[in-house]
DNA sequence: AAGTGGTCTAGACCACCAG
DNA sequence: TGGTGGTCTAGACCACTTT
């Protein structure tokens, strides 16, 4: 069961873990290369790349001369929202249901595995559920799910929890990808959302990372005239920008 | 003038210009760490990082046993931030262009005073841009922009630089809303953008605010063929998403 | 068998910062 | 002066793919 993880990845874990437990409070100091060294019998080089990849992705802040630290949790929070739907609807004060369609254990082709970013997948789940808003279908969701991430996926009860609302308790979320088109509905999504050939649904397609592996991989399909896709939000200092 | 490059970095360079000039087409292969190696005489380990890093950052593609490959550049806009599409189409080593269908100032009807959260509004520009890639129309910007935020927005060179990059220079950004709709393109629309009246299109509206006051009111049309909108994040460290 | 990328080591030199 | 991060080297072993 325990993957072959490389060493840098397991002294990445080990720091991530005291930054998630609240063990290393943002500010504090993070063990130094040497350190690092010495802890875990590797080469400096390792202990280099650990705590560069790190910085790269936002979690550490470095000092030259001076240290390693954790970095100020941003202020910007996401654009882009994990949210679960139910919670949504009830929130508007309307009625929340859903149809689950498909539930099943899969074996990953080659364009899933790409998605998943892995070569071999040991193993796969798969839901299709339809989402309703007071009994009108608004969301379709068409969902895989790393098994090696969620192993118990498959045992909820997905009438009374949501799949989103169940890996967020269940997984912690790093990363979050969202891809946004524009489509007209297959034969199939028409008949499961009860639309006509010729009304455009938004494609919100999205994946999520846990623990440096993609945790799920979900397309999200919203009929245009029940739903749209909205946020706001404060702007950092600099403005924007990004490269 | 001549900044000391780490060598990773100047290999990464080296790559990149290949890449943005298309002399090395997507899809191409790389130079292996080994031939990087011989021509640089530098250690594997910097050509690794060199690689690696531009496989991180979404330029290369690696097959263990294979090779390193150009990597294919998806036609997507960013969600989350205001990123001028000039810059976008350019970084990925395409042709920008633009073609201005109007230009001029306008009063405001009651719809529009409501969405610039002003009773009574004293001057508004209105702008209408097909942004080209390779000649191809991908965006048509359709565009209000408060007098009283940016008095000189008319006097700009729109085919030298884009509304939003003149924007971004010469207003700070506040706060920003994003509504995202699938809809069928009218049939200015299609005349414009050059599709067809079946061919969905993602449409972008966004308003955003500095100082206080509405600045900007626009709406971004992509045909679902052409462009797709993307975002990807990290959360922050405590796993703490919104809702 | 030869080549590829993935990882790791045990050194090294440097610029920088602190006490 | 000793510790820090930033970089670099010249090897090495491995799993994998192609020939």
């Amino acid at each position: 069961m325990t993957e072959a993880q490389p060493l840098y990845a397991r002294v990445k874990d080990h720091i991530l873990q005291n930054i998630r437990s609240g063990a290393w409070a943002p500010g504090a100091r993070v063990p130094s290369e040497n350190e690092l060294v010495e802890s875990f019998r590797i080469s400096r080089m390792t202990a280099n790349r650990a705590l560069r990849e790190l910085m790269v992705e936002g979690f550490l802040a470095r000092v030259p001369g001076v240290g390693t630290f954790v970095k100020e949790a941003p202020a910007r929070s996401s654009l882009v929202e994990l949210r679960n739907i139910a919670d949504e609807i009830e929130q508007r004060g309307h009625r929340y249901s859903s149809r689950i369609v498909a539930k099943s254990e899969v074996t990953a082709n080659p364009a899933l595995a790409e998605e998943f970013e892995a070569r071999a997948l040991d193993r796969l789940f798969h839901i299709l559920i339809v989402h309703e808003e007071n009994g009108v279908p608004v969301q379709l969701e068409d969902r895989y799910v790393n098994a090696a991430v969620a192993p118990d996926f498959l045992k909820q009860d997905f009438v009374k929890t949501t799949p989103t609302a169940y890996l967020l308790a269940a997984t912690p979320v790093d990363e979050l990808e969202h891809t946004v088109e524009a489509a007209l509905p297959t034969f199939d999504q028409q008949r499961l959302l009860g639309i006509g050939p010729l009304e455009p649904c938004l494609a919100l397609h999205r994946r999520s990372w846990s623990r440096g592996q993609v945790a799920t991989v979900a397309t999200l399909t919203y009929p245009a005239s029940r739903y749209a896709l909205y946020s706001r939000h404060r702007t950092n200092a600099r403005g924007t920008l990004s490269q």
